[in-house]
DNA sequence: GCACTGCCTTGACTCAGGTCAAGGACATGT
DNA sequence: ACATGTCCTTGACCTGAGTCAAGGCAGTGC
C-alpha cells in the first residue's frame, strides 16, 4: 500500500477548466486570504488557470517526491499530507479542512518536489492553482506577498510547535493538548469536543498507534477527567486534563 | 536554570551603532540572500539601522516568548535555538552557524514573539536587524520578498524532514542522518567526519540523551562501521552506515 | 438471517531509550 | 601537585509506548 508508482499526471480525474465567475466557489476562493489582496483582473486571470479536481475518498492526489508545478484550495473533503517511510509507516503531518490552501510553500522551493503526500480521507473537490501564474500575479503585488509570507511563517511555528510535542511532550500530554485545541463549547471547567477524524488517524497526527490512543483515552475517562461517547468527548475537568509539562 | 525571567531588553551588552561602510562585515553581510538582492541604498539604509550585539558563551540573546521586534545575521560564533519545557527539558531546534539570518521568520508572525530560546555556544557576534526598516525595504522590492520567501519555505522544509527523523525513525537512524550530513571528505564507501559541536548539543538536536548517543557511537565502533577519535569520525562503510528505514 | 469488512478496543509481551548513579579524562586555576 | 569543573562514558535498572494476536461492534451486501 506504502508502494505506488511515481504517477505524475493527474489521477484519475479530467479537469474541468475552471469555475463560473461570481459562483459560490468563486467567492470561497476570492475570499482566502491568499487571493483576497489581489485586484479583480488579476484574480480572474488566475482563476481561468484554476482547473477542478475531484478525488474519492483514499484517492491520492499526490506522493511525496513527485514534481510539483502547482498547489490547491480545497473546497469540500479532507485531504492528509502524510510522510510515509520506505518500511511503510506513516505519519499524518496535517489534515486540511475545506476553505484552505495547501502545499502553497512548493512555490518557491528549490527542489520543485512535494514534500509530503497527499491523500482525501473522504470525497473532495479542489482547484488546482498553477505555480507560475500565481508567482506572475504576487511578483507586482506585494500585498499578497506579505499575505503569503506570513502563511508561510505560521506553518513554520506550527511545525516548530509539533516538534516540541514530539520531543518534549509525552503521548498523554499531546493528546491533551489535540483534545483542548478541538473543544467546540466550554464553561467553567468543563467541555465538550468534537473529534472530526477517525481514531486512526487522530492516533497518527498525534504519533503513536491506534492501540496506544484507545488506551490513553480509556485512562483519562477511568480517572473521571473525562466521558466518551463514540466522537463526543465531555471533559469535566479541563484543569485535570492540561498537560503539566 | 530553565527559569530565567523575560528580559526583553538587550543583555548586558551596548549596541554599537553600525558596522563600517566597505569593513569586511559590510562585505559579508551585503553577500546574504536576503540582502544581496537590494540595491545599494536600500541596504546602507538597513545597515544604518542595523547593531552589533556581543555575547558571551551561554549568554541568552532572547527567550521563548519575548517580544520580537527584530532578527540577526551571526557574524561569528555559535547559536543555538531550543525549545524548553516547563519541567525543564530542553531541545535543541537548530544551530545557526555564521553567516546566517535568524529569526527571520518573526517579521511575518501574527504573534510577535519568539517561538524559540537563543544562546550562545561559545562567544559570538552578531548583528540584530529591525523588523520594521527590513519590511518597509521589502515592500518595494519583489526580488527581496522572493528571497525571503524561499528561504522561509526552506526552513519549512527542513522541519517537515525534522518530524519525519522524530516519528518514522529511531535514534540509530537519526544518528545516521546526522553522520551522513557532516561529512568532509570522502571517496568511494569510506568518509570522514568532523563533529563542530559538543555531544550534549548533539543528542539534544537528534532528541536523545547524551547516554544513548554515547551509546550509539560505540555500537557503531564495536560493528566496525567506524572509528572514533574526538571530534573526528572515521567511516569504513557508508553502505552499512546508511539508515534504512 | 449470515458473512464480510473496516474500525476500534483489550490484553500479554517486548524493547528502545530514558533515568540514576558512579566513575574517567581532561582542562583550568591556585 | 591538587582541587574543581566540565563533559563524556559505562553499567544497572525502569518504563512508556510499540507489537502481536484476539476479539467486539457496527454497517453493508447477499
Amino acid at each position: 500500500m506504502a508502494e505506488g508508482g511515481y504517477d505524475v499526471s493527474v489521477q484519475g480525474v479530467l479537469d474541468s477548466p475552471c469555475m463560473e465567475k461570481d459562483s459560490p466557489q468563486y467567492d470561497l476562493v476570492r475570499e482566502h486570504y491568499l487571493f483576497s489582496g489581489l485586484d479583480e483582473p488579476d484574480f480572474d486571470g488566475l482563476v481561468s488557470h484554476m482547473s477542478e479536481e475531484k478525488l474519492a475518498k483514499g484517492e491520492v492526489l499526490f506522493h511525496r517526491g513527485d514534481e510539483a508545478g502547482c498547489f490547491y484550495f480545497l473546497e469540500k473533503g479532507q485531504v492528509e499530507l502524510s510522510l510515509i517511510s520506505p518500511g511503510g509507516q506513516k505519519k499524518i503531518v496535517e489534515v486540511v479542512s475545506p476553505n484552505r490552501t495547501f502545499a502553497e510553500a512548493i512555490v518557491f522551493m528549490q527542489e520543485k518536489r512535494f514534500p509530503v503526500t497527499a491523500e482525501a480521507l473522504i470525497d473532495s473537490v479542489l482547484y488546482r492553482i498553477p505555480n507560475e501564474f500565481y508567482l506572475e500575479v504576487l511578483y507586482g503585488n506585494p500585498d499578497a506577498c506579505m499575505r503569503l509570507l506570513s502563511d508561510v511563517c505560521r506553518h513554520l511555528h506550527a511545525r516548530v510547535r509539533e516538534i516540541e510535542r514530539l520531543t518534549i511532550q509525552n503521548a498523554r500530554s499531546r493528546l491533551s493538548s489535540y483534545l483542548l485545541d478541538h473543544i467546540v463549547d466550554t464553561n467553567d471547567d468543563e467541555a465538550t469536543i468534537r473529534l472530526d477524524l477517525p481514531r486512526h488517524v487522530i492516533a497518527s497526527r498525534l504519533s503513536v498507534t491506534p492501540e496506544t490512543l484507545s488506551r490513553l483515552l480509556r485512562n483519562l475517562s477511568e480517572e473521571g477527567i473525562l466521558t466518551i461517547e463514540d466522537r463526543v468527548i465531555f471533559v469535566h475537568s479541563l484543569a485535570r486534563l492540561r498537560p503539566y509539562d
